[in-house]
DNA sequence: GCAATAGTGTCTGTAAGACAGTATATT
DNA sequence: AATATACTGTCTTACAGACACTATTGC
């Protein structure tokens, strides 16, 4: 059963998280065959990269091409897939978008955890061609996944909030202006945890990788918040080297 | 070629740190036909976990079995084993213990990378069957390695360096008994940098993973220092949910 | 003027870091 | 007494966190 276009034995699984509007989501999909939700994942091709396998099964399912994937840890225990739910034979072909797949859905796997962070409104949900159903699942209500799911969302979360505290974020997440109160609230959605409004705004300042514009939104009844934009060369110097802790 | 015992285009390598008397060393072997040095690693069994393996092949060249694992990252490049100076065929027999393996060294690997830490002065290095050499080397005398083992040793340290940030090391590094200037020279070698007796001393006795003892150890024509143990309540906590940072 | 949102400065406490003098043991 | 090591407390500074009032806009 050895198809030599895919590594056996070998897979990636994608958490894809989804910002919009202070909600975080994250992208679960349903075989044709199988009642339970699960994490988009994939297989990788004898001469591409776990990145790009990676990136491929992202950009299957979201349309969205430049994602930037984190890898976070590899699962490989040999009972991680042994899981009484999945209906063998019938499954596994539609676990791949071109219907190919090296081994039944229960045979060992070790996979490659990734997680990336998307703008869930510019998502355009793609099923791929045998799925039952993909969507987005607020993290307080993810129902119980196939295999070791669950566990694989707990640990991208946990490593998520730890890139957070010393990586910038939010370009792919918010307009190329946005408010004070826009970024604040991003983070106060990834990290689940209120913050200070002027501690905020002093520390995001001090650190440099957003600046103050001279415009203001109009925000109808309201008073105008003033827009602010990314420092380009802040913002990739601290992608590349960190920022001591902000939040 | 495929020998069913293992598990094909997947391997670990092992990044075994040892300190001994301010010193950390990483181990290091070179194969048979090949006169490069490279990371100790192996392939992982149809029926046991990667950390399983990990262990297995970590226990086989230092005969020390309870270490402690940790996983930092996963390398998966097609080209990643792609090394002009591997000997192909000769090779690939002696990578593991029991002379088998299951595709010649240059094919696709993805490899899971793992660290851990030991105690050199208590390791017997035990070279594989196989094994032109085997021994110890200083972090900054790291010979050119094949493949990318040179990046995975580079990705090891960072990522041991966080570690030591957040949780406690030492117990299987000192002695049950130990003074205040061993565990700081400790830090100070892992972490490569000096710091300050006073402040030094402060800190840790406040993070309560260590208690000073009553008894003090002679040390001939000085001063005695005085003893400290580990406070196995607290260190157990602090290995399970991190201490904040520490150093 | 009311309601809703945005904007900003100061104070306090804690913790980190710099720093030097005293104590002990041996010869 | 000389040497080598160990022990410890205070001061300063920076940063985090708590906190409240004013400003703008539309109705």
């Amino acid at each position: 059963m050895n198809v030599p276009n895919y590594l056996s034995h070998l897979s990636v699984d994608n958490v894809i998280f989804g910002y919009h509007n202070k909600q975080l989501k994250v992208l679960l999909m349903k075989l044709n065959n199988n009642n339970y939700w699960m994490l988009p994942g994939g297989f990788v091709k004898e001469d591409e990269s776990i990145l790009t396998a990676a990136k491929r099964v992202a950009q299957e399912r979201t349309g969205l091409s430049e994602l930037y994937l984190n890898q976070f840890k590899t699962y490989g225990d040999p009972h991680r897939t042994k899981d009484a739910r999945i209906v063998k034979l019938e499954a596994y072909s539609s676990y791949t978008f071109d219907h190919q797949a090296p081994e039944t859905l229960d045979s060992y796997f070790v996979s490659v955890g990734f997680y990336t962070l998307t703008e869930f409104s510019k998502v355009a949900i793609n099923k791929g061609p045998l799925d039952q159903d993909c969507n987005w699942f607020a993290l307080d209500e993810i129902p119980e996944l196939l295999y070791d799911h669950n566990q694989l969302i707990v640990d991208a979360v946990k490593s998520l909030r730890l890139h957070v505290d010393h990586y910038p974020i939010g370009k792919k997440l918010l307009e190329k202006k946005f408010t004070m109160p826009e970024i604040q609230a991003l983070y106060e959605t990834i990290l689940d945890r209120t913050m200070d409004r002027r501690n905020f705004s002093k520390k995001i300042m001090k650190s440099g990788i957003i600046t103050k514009l001279e415009e203001q939104r109009n925000i109808g009844a309201h008073r105008a918040p003033y827009l602010y934009a990314f420092n380009e060369e802040k913002y990739n110097e601290a992608l590349k080297n960190g920022i001591a802790s902000i939040f």
